[in-house]
DNA sequence: AATGAATGAGGCTTCATTCAT
DNA sequence: CATGAATGAAGCCTCATTCAT
């Protein structure tokens, strides 16, 4: 799928209207989502699921990549912003706004085996270490934590109010700002292990 | 377990062995941990688990109950403890020890359902609340946030670091060290949400 | 089988097959019939049988309901006819014939909790009690019988038949003439139960 | 079983609790009954009724036996009662009383295979062939009809009745006054089929 | 002798995937 | 190309039967 001749102007179609079903359906049902109700909620036949994907994992692995690179798209944008905290906790933000489903924990079941999302994912890794570092030289962020340690942290805040049945849709706000509380240099507490490498 | 007589000795001991053996399942694969599997890993017939446990549901509800009658009987030694901030963050190590599996998402799936998960989840609730209740008194952590917020925010630690592959077992650590340093009074910014109700 | 759209070809095929080998593996195995030795029998897999019939009620459910539809379609041709007594013996003949199975008796499995088959079951009581108060009106069968009295009865044939293991297949004809020879007014004696209501 | 020591008083007691435990079971779940559910209609362990019964079909026999023995001693009482035709319609009668259980179609699943009944149930036969013959050389029965007629007949009432889900509870008493009224003479038309043998 | 815990084959059903139409 | 029918492995659960207590 790495570079195959352009679509025809109706497969392309399709191929939007099942990763949006696809979406939808994982966000609801989680990874055990069945194929046939994403085919049923995109309005076409199962088979056509896996002409366009020849695997369920696949079709994980597409929205994870769409996901990353959407995020890949604006970190980049971000980077040129003027102030390098501000600019984080926007990417934070956005990050988390993305659609709030229950997260990207898709990236677990698929993305590991998947070349493209291992290539859309380090550039991913990448990203969030300019902004990080950014943030940290720039005074916003404490010193002793790394790229990586916003990564994993990023996802929580949907994470945890994902446990809420009827949480209002932007609670997740509320606990982003409570862990980027916890970046902040003020009133900043030695760690106790550090950071994972990678 | 709502009172009824002791079990013979054998049934007991495989009982403990399939709690042990549906934890261990369930933190690897998730709650989609097949009752085949369990049953091998703790070494009795598929028939067996059904003895003790009538549905795969029971089987998760009767973890969950045991976690938190631990977690609710280490909650209640602690509100004895002197410094109620030290308490409340032993209070989230232990909870996170408890073998750092992936999450106590199994809730979701079971708890709702069962009348005494409800029970023991409830009485947890309280018991949270008093130790965040006493750390708010104690200056120990800012003002805005309750109860409910540390519930939610307690399995974050656990949450993010299972993402990494070969994280080191005790990454968790720092994890929860920078979130409770955003639970922190010192430099404290207003949070954008109110918490949830209940 | 409410309006939907004509089946595919191969697709109407094997619902036949299905069909047919279901009615076969229930008249000799009983409502235990396996759907795995029903798949086999009809030569398809195992998933095939649930595409067509969800539930194994719905497959007995749709035995039930094509037996009724044929029956109700003889019955009402039945209705024209010019001797009622003959037109009912006739009727009785015609749905014991049907395939000699065990019995109807899987309607008490299904039946009850299907719309469709109710419909046709109650269309189906409304038929014999046409054919039997025509048959009453003209003398050929005693005043004291009701429509649902021959309903009951009209299994009979061939449920008696069943226990007598290398019965000759047309054994049932001995038994009907002999219960229809009871329904007749000749040497009638006085019922001691009264009728059953519906 | 066919000589063996006599139980020990608790165990003969035993017996007695398990066999009505199961007839009662057997009436009202078909063949299907758990042997678990009549071990604790019974009051019993599941293992005592192994104990007794190696096999649950020799459970079923036992049933079938005891139901044999006592219609069979109630078919010789009426061997010698006076009026031949008053006597079969007497046994036929007694027979359906017996608990109007759904029928002895356990015989089919079991009988078949165990000599005990097997012995009991040529007795049987002998029994009704003696006491139709008497009824037919006395005229009160057609003569074109046999003892494996009536035996093959006399559990209709009890069938017929079997699928009315709340038929009052001696209504089989109609059927059988409707099939013996077609084993009378007057009116008899000829019979399509030849008896069957045996 | 009685109990009930353990077993595992077998039943119904779901679902990712293949393939004829 | 698209469709949806077919497949069969695998999941959860039941139950007759065996066996340790």
């Amino acid at each position: 799928m790495t570079s195959t001749r352009p679509l025809r102007a109706d497969a392309a179609r399709n191929r939007e209207l099942l990763l949006a079903a696809a979406t939808d359906e994982f966000a609801e049902h989680g990874l055990d989502a069945s194929v046939a109700d994403i085919a049923r909620r995109a309005g076409v036949g199962k088979g056509t699921v896996f002409r366009h994907f020849p695997t369920k994992d696949d079709l994980v692995a597409a929205i994870v990549l769409d996901r990353f690179d959407a995020l890949n798209a604006a970190g980049e944008r971000l980077l040129l912003a003027e102030d390098p905290g501000a600019a984080l906790l926007e990417f934070l933000t956005i990050a988390a706004r993305y659609r709030q489903q229950r997260d990207l924990s898709f990236l677990v079941g698929a993305a590991q085996h998947n070349a493209d999302v291992d290539r859309v994912h380090r550039k991913f890794l990448e990203t969030v270490n300019a902004l990080v570092g950014r943030a940290r030289d720039g005074g916003a962020v404490r010193t002793d934590i790394t790229g990586t340690d916003v990564v994993l942290l990023m996802c929580a805040p949907n994470y945890v109010t994902s446990s809420l049945p009827d949480a209002p849709p932007d609670l997740w706000q509320r606990y982003l700002a409570l862990i980027f509380d916890g970046l902040r240099p003020e009133g900043a507490h030695p760690l106790p292990q550090p950071p994972p490498r990678e």
